[in-house]
DNA sequence: ATAATAGTGTCTGTAAGACATTATCAA
DNA sequence: TTGATAATGTCTTACAGACACTATTAT
């Protein structure tokens, strides 16, 4: 008889701090890597969780403090050599919040790191967060999955940015309103105008009720 | 101390028969659901796998007889209700191959089904199917994924043809046409010529070498 | 008034789809 | 020659991006 698989879960939470994306690293409190900055991570619980999506949450909560809006599911990561204990699997959720989300749980265990300057991370963490990334790159193209990133108003010049970091590249201001406009996932909040410095205040929107927590897809993209 | 966790792995293979996307059942040869058709599913080897992608590939191997030349992880199911003995989570890939793949391997174990005739299957297969078949359709807007479900060799009528059943719906001719060489993923065979039936007969297609095993993107779709 | 950014109107080039035309086979 | 399907040429329309213009604020 052999070892038993090893079977976890990790979650990469992503948020945009000063105009990059940042992905939430916890330190371990047990071994392998016990120490180390790492994906927040954990085990299933039977009792509790009903499937590998609740445990998710479960993990994230009890590592960071957060319970994001949005949690999907990236991908399953397996194999003999990824975990230094042997055979394992790991089902990986990826979320995405705004910064005072996170500023708010005001956890110390928690380190935001540029994901352009991640250095070398336990089992294959590094690996899974460019997975992570690629895969947001290529959602923001044709669905609602950046708003995520905005906090609770915004403007949409600064959707716009947001949207732009995530593709990493600027977008035509025209287009990009139509697009949104399209998808029909934000609404204004009457009256409300963002004052900032000498210039004309932009409205402020809200993402629609229905969309706090869903994924709206389009056909075509940005 | 709880049950162990069941981990296992399930593979969807799909093929076109009858201008129908069909499925790949296999009969269950031990419990649960002794005896009733399946999907292809079984357990991973630690010794053998080096990961759950070669487990799918050796599950669909001594299930089905087929090695597929492209298979695709599609996601992780997992939960307490799922499989009647107990908590589960089941990684699955999903392959399509052209019928004639599975013509010869003549297995007496495996049936296909028409996917709007699947009755009620064992576990959540139906659910998982389902999600396959969404995935394709997603993936045929913008992909060469439907490729594999063409034979060795083609004509450009029939891969539409192939494309139009993926999508469930029919395409622009010269519109494929121009997103087929853009894709610049098949290669005429010089002289070949499809003859049946008193018509012009159709040149004759091959993959690009590169492409038989790989998936080719387009960034904005048919 | 000026500077700065928000928001919108309009034009143009590109690309997709509709349609029509030509090509090539068997009978 | 006719009927059938393959292959391609061309026109029209729709949409994305570029650009320019207008709007609204603080100083």
């Amino acid at each position: 008889m052999t070892s038993p698989i090893i079977q976890t879960i990790d979650v990469v939470l992503l948020t945009i701090k000063n105009d990059k994306l940042h992905v939430a690293l916890a330190k371990r409190e047990n071994p392998p890597f016990q120490g180390y900055d790492a994906l927040p991570g954990g085990y299933v619980h039977e009792q509790e969780d009903n499937d590998c999506l609740d445990s998710a949450l479960r993990v994230l909560k009890t590592k960071t403090g957060i319970r994001p809006p949005y949690l999907e599911q990236l991908e399953t990561f397996s194999g003999k050599f990824r975990d230094p204990r042997g055979w394992s699997v790991s089902v990986v959720y990826f979320a995405l919040v705004s910064l005072d989300v996170i500023e708010a749980a005001n956890n110390p265990q928690v380190s935001l790191v540029d994901i352009d300057d991640l250095k070398d991370l336990p089992f294959d963490h590094l690996n899974i967060i460019k997975t992570t990334v690629n895969r947001i790159r290529n959602k923001a193209q044709y669905s609602s999955l950046p708003c995520f990133l905005a906090g609770e108003t915004f403007t949409l010049p600064t959707l716009q940015k947001i949207y732009e970091i995530c593709l990493g590249d600027t977008l035509n201001k025209v287009s990009f309103r139509r697009k949104i406009a399209e998808m029909d996932v934000i609404e204004e909040i009457a009256g409300a105008l963002s004052r900032q410095g000498a210039s004309r205040p932009a409205k402020i929107y809200k993402l629609k009720p229905y969309y706090l927590e869903k994924l709206k897809t389009l056909e075509s993209g940005l």
